[in-house]
RNA sequence: GCGCCCGUAGCUCAGCUGGAUAGAGCGGGAGACUUCUAAUCUCUAGGUCGGGGGUUCGAAUCCCUCCGGGCGCGCCA
């Protein structure tokens, strides 16, 4: 990357500097490259001399011109310039910029990719909704959220898994199928109350209604607690298929289902139980088995086996977490929700305690969604039954403006949604203009192709670039290089929203400004290349984001 | 009370690993369609970056404190 050529270059001249005497410091500052907000910074700008004034004892912009004339030649810039209290600004060849329009454009170049990670095996886990209800808003703005990130980690060289965990053990679907056994006894004429705290939303009727439909009195005469277990089984089952075709729809496509049942029926609980007890993690205490988690950092101990013999919810969180290092994942990713954020030092206790380093867990809390329509706060719960299903919400706004709208935010900030406003801000939505602008160079291709005009990434050609609408496009593809790797470290798909909306507008100038096809056949080929390398960026970073790239608007 | 998140333009939000004049979209005002897609573009108004201290050559960004809003603090999940 460029920035590892200028900082060899400013190091050299550090040590060229110390080398004659004219630069005296104990310890050379670190350097470090930012672009410049202002073009007239130059391309790339470095504040070292800023830095090292100090352990200098000099002003800065006297370190800076020593540090100028100590810097090697480089055929990749053409200018070095001091500038305000002490910046070195530096700008870039031609041949530079012309090089990313090359890389972009190659389809198999994987321009802004990297290999940060290395291959480490990644697992993100998102979304695990319990299978109690349809899937809602909430859901989406997570569906959204973790295909990104997996993506953006797939783009840096890790490899990832997207799990989703599937609640099928706790008392949450006892109450689930209690609730559905209820509408179901009294399609049949017979008295039931509906349990305490039961789910209340219409699908619940619907699925008691479906299974009568189908079984008929079968279940009425069977004894309760069995036929609140097929109510369970029945309606997860039910409710999964529905979420499975809710997320397909949306796009988010998982490769690992997990059971938590499976956890409990492949003994898997009782192992990681066990290992917690060998090592000494563990006592009883009033009857009940505790993880000893204050050990490892969580403000008290957890429950692990109830008094009762039944397992805690978080008894399975420890064997998942231990199944999920036993399948080879150098890092674990959960994305949760905020009501969850509780649970995470015990979480990362457990990881500890069964030898594995911290480190290797994360959890990034997707901030809430606060759901309004025309103003009005709806408290989304599915127990309430008012929430705003993900499938309403792509009937309504489309998958490509919900997905967009859901990354625009950085997932700790908490989403105020007026399905109203969404709604009818869906045709003026950012993310039109970002697919417009691949649309409008989709079509200029195909007008040049049938005139037989093709882009042409010669050096000769692409020499032809001179324009400054050219030339803030040419700067902006080479952004890309940065954005990725950045959204991907700091978890932050929101970065590549706003590449790709800058992208996207400097391409509007640019299209404003520069007529590609013309009577000019080599700059029509050097602009035509240009356009092939901002369609392939744009492409890719609305891939990243999921959101598809047309053709033709 | 403790913990986490948020507080930036009228609204919704970026920017937060410290940098040079704090940005975008929407909304407001004024304009541009004989032109490769007007789902577009140009210009314009609009800010005590919640308040106050501190660190620094430099703070929206880091530290402390206060205020406001949200969430969480179960042998629930």
């Amino acid at each position: 990357m460029i920035t590892d050529h200028l900082t060899e270059l400013v190091a050299a001249a550090f040590d060229a500097a110390a080398a004659d005497g004219s630069l005296e410091l104990e310890v050379a500052p670190e350097i470090r490259f930012e672009r410049p907000k202002r073009k007239e910074h130059g391309d790339w700008a470095t504040s070292v001399a800023l830095a090292g004034a100090k352990g200098a004892g000099r002003p800065p912009r006297e370190v800076a011109e020593t540090l100028l004339e100590h810097l090697p030649p480089s055929d990749q810039v053409t200018a070095v310039e001091i500038a305000g209290p002490g910046f070195m600004n530096f700008r870039l060849s031609p041949a530079w910029r012309h090089d990313v329009v090359r890389r972009a454009a190659d389809p198999a170049g994987g321009f802004g990719r990297t290999n940060a990670g290395a291959g480490a095996q990644v697992n993100v886990e998102y979304v695990s909704s319990n299978p109690t209800g349809p899937i809602n808003v909430v859901s989406g703005r997570h569906a959204a959220i973790g295909d990104a990130l997996a993506n953006l980690l797939e783009a840096t060289g890790h490899k990832v898994i997207r799990e989703y965990y599937f609640n099928d053990a706790g008392s949450q679907l006892r109450l689930f199928g209690r609730s559905i056994e209820a509408h179901y006894l009294r399609s049949f004429g017979i008295e039931a109350e509906l349990p305490e705290g039961g789910y209340r939303g219409d699908y619940i009727a619907d699925l008691a209604a479906e299974i009568a439909a189908e079984d008929g009195d079968l279940h009425v005469h069977k004894p309760p607690e069995e036929r609140v277990d097929a109510f369970v089984a029945m309606g997860s089952q039910r409710v999964l298929s529905r979420i499975k075709a809710s997320l397909e729809r949306f796009g988010t496509h998982f490769d690992v289902w997990f059971l938590e049942r499976s956890l409990h029926e492949s003994g898997a609980l009782d192992v990681a139980l066990r290992r917690l007890t060998d090592n000494g993690s563990v006592e009883e205490r009033d009857g009940a088995v505790w993880f000893r988690s204050s050990r490892f950092g969580d403000d008290k101990d957890r429950v692990l086996i109830r008094s009762t013999g039944a397992p805690t919810y978080f008894a399975s969180d420890v064997a998942y977490l231990a199944d999920k290092f036993g399948r080879g994942f150098d890092r674990l990713i959960y994305l949760w929700g905020p009501d969850h954020h509780g649970t995470v030092p015990r979480l990362l206790a457990a990881a500890e305690a069964l030898g594995f380093e911290r480190e290797r867990v994360e959890v990034p809390l997707v901030q809430m969604i606060t759901i309004a329509r025309g103003g009005a706060a709806l408290k989304a719960s599915k127990r309430a039954g008012v929430y705003v299903g993900l499938d309403e919400l792509i009937d309504e706004v489309g998958v490509d403006a919900a997905r967009f709208t859901f990354l625009t935010r950085a997932m700790e900030s908490p989403l105020d949604f007026d399905i109203d406003i969404v709604t009818r801000q869906a045709p003026e939505n950012p993310v039109y203009y970002v697919q417009y602008a691949h649309a409008r160079i989709s079509s200029i291709l195909l007008r040049a192709s049938s005139q037989g005009l093709e882009p042409n990434l010669d050096a000769g050609v692409l020499r032809r670039l001179v324009h400054s609408g050219e030339e803030d496009l040419m700067n902006k593809l080479a952004a890309f290089e940065e954005a990725l790797p950045e959204a991907a470290a700091l978890r932050a798909p929101q970065r590549i929203v706003r590449y790709v909306e800058e992208l996207a507008a400097v391409f509007s100038a640019f299209y404003r400004d520069c007529k590609v096809i013309s009577e000019d056949t080599e700059l029509t080929q050097a602009r035509l290349a240009l356009c092939v390398a901002t369609k392939a960026v744009i492409a890719n970073g609305l891939g990243l984001l999921g959101v598809s790239a047309p053709e033709k608007m």
